[in-house]
DNA sequence: TGTATTTTTCTTGTCGACAAATAAAATACA
DNA sequence: TGTATTTTATTTGTCGACAAGAAAAATACA
């Protein structure tokens, strides 16, 4: 594979960055299963760096739980928690209805062109059938009505709570194929405007509503599994 | 200063958890000032270990901005801010909500014996008038209530609040030392009973007012600082 | 042939040293 | 004396090497 083979002038800091950032999207897009062993003599060879940089990225992986450590043993990719998915249902629920009541609440003029940027991503990435675009773009969307809600508490952990979804929609989207999500394009414009509106109330329904709809349909492909599972 | 003056027999993974478990909590009864710096050769001299594992535990805290670092210049300790302490208090009792809220609804026998052994350390450092100790075993009490709740998504966000507000409460106790910490304690026996109960509104409701009324006092003690800051 | 023990291998954890980047100090110049 | 430029100093970022720990492999022994 030829990933970093442009010039090897880089700059002081960036390598950690490059690393963290290169690392973190092929683990939340399953380019790396979890699972998977994470080898620093390996990485520091791919990536042409030493070991102390990877571990630095490593380290700041494993703080948002993407990567586990083994003490003295190996490290590896965190698994996907099947088994108390509920527990980030239940969370992801809660965070969008915050985020959107907040962004109505407290959102600035210019906050809106940004949000309606990645409404049209989103829309653009449906109409094209991009798998990973949508669930990227559709991430985005949601990350910037949270940073129109300007509490970075709430915008830091939704944006964990994304990220740990887009394994999760990914693993959805591997599976089945449907042209559902113009209904969610739908949806988006309907929270923008209740938004624009400063509709608090309807910023949160709708958010809850919005939400918990993908938790169902997702809830349902799992449990079809589970069943299939079981009957094999 | 004798920190370490024990054994240097150290084993072999545990410097870094030794160095990032006390540079957390100096920074969190604010031994350590806002807006300090903090040298790494020093902290390798301190601690007698090499920069390596003192970066790593940095690096640590950097991830949940314990301390922030300026790219190549400097590492210093972040400062509260202030202008923003509404959202934090926003994000709190929706947290101290939730998760009571959660707890009255999924508990297990064996975790109330845990709550009410923190519970009756607090009730202790209140009588015995140590501030320390009651703002560290308040927070041990709420963290134990999330987690009986069982969401390890709440509880993270829930304790790096704790942690933040860990700071305040600190300025909070040193600018006013009131008596009024009983009443605490009989709030916190009548969000153990709701839990117990099972009893979920209450849970919610008792949550939600213990942590509004913390936060009007800190707010009505800061506004008596900003009027005493403009007066000056 | 099966089990206990030793040896090997592989990965991580730690170290000391050097290079780069920035701020502070010193110097030159008007 | 005030400002621009060079030099020094200090702190971080990166490197290569070595040691420790744990699993796997190999060996010894019954």
């Amino acid at each position: 594979m030829s990933d970093t083979d442009s010039l090897p002038e880089r700059k002081r800091g960036s390598g950690v960055k490059m690393v963290y950032d290169l690392l973190r999207d092929e683990i939340l897009d399953l380019r790396i299963a979890p699972g998977s062993p994470v080898d620093e003599v390996q990485l520091a060879e791919r990536f042409k760096m030493s070991r102390t940089p990877i571990r630095e990225a490593l380290v700041r992986l494993a703080g948002e739980g993407l990567i586990e450590t083994l003490p003295n043993r190996s490290t590896m990719v965190s698994n996907i928690d099947f088994l108390n998915l509920n527990t980030l249902f239940d969370a992801l629920v809660l965070m969008y209805r915050v985020t959107t009541r907040l962004a109505a609440q407290s959102h600035r003029p210019e906050d809106l062109p940004i949000i309606r940027g990645f409404h049209e991503d989103y829309a653009a990435a449906v109409a094209a059938r991009d798998t990973l675009a949508m669930i990227a773009t559709n991430v985005a969307f949601h990350a910037a009505i949270a940073e129109a809600g300007r509490n970075p508490y709430f915008t830091g952990l939704f944006r964990r709570l994304l990220d740990e979804a887009r394994r999760i929609l990914r693993l959805y989207y591997q599976s089945y194929e449907e042209q559902f999500p113009q209904r969610f394009v739908d949806e988006h414009a309907e929270i923008i405007a209740a938004i624009e509106a400063r509709d608090v109330e309807a910023a949160d329904r709708l958010g809850k509503a919005h939400a918990e709809q993908i938790v169902a349909q997702v809830q349902k492909l799992f449990s079809r599994n589970d069943r299939l599972d079981i009957a094999l």
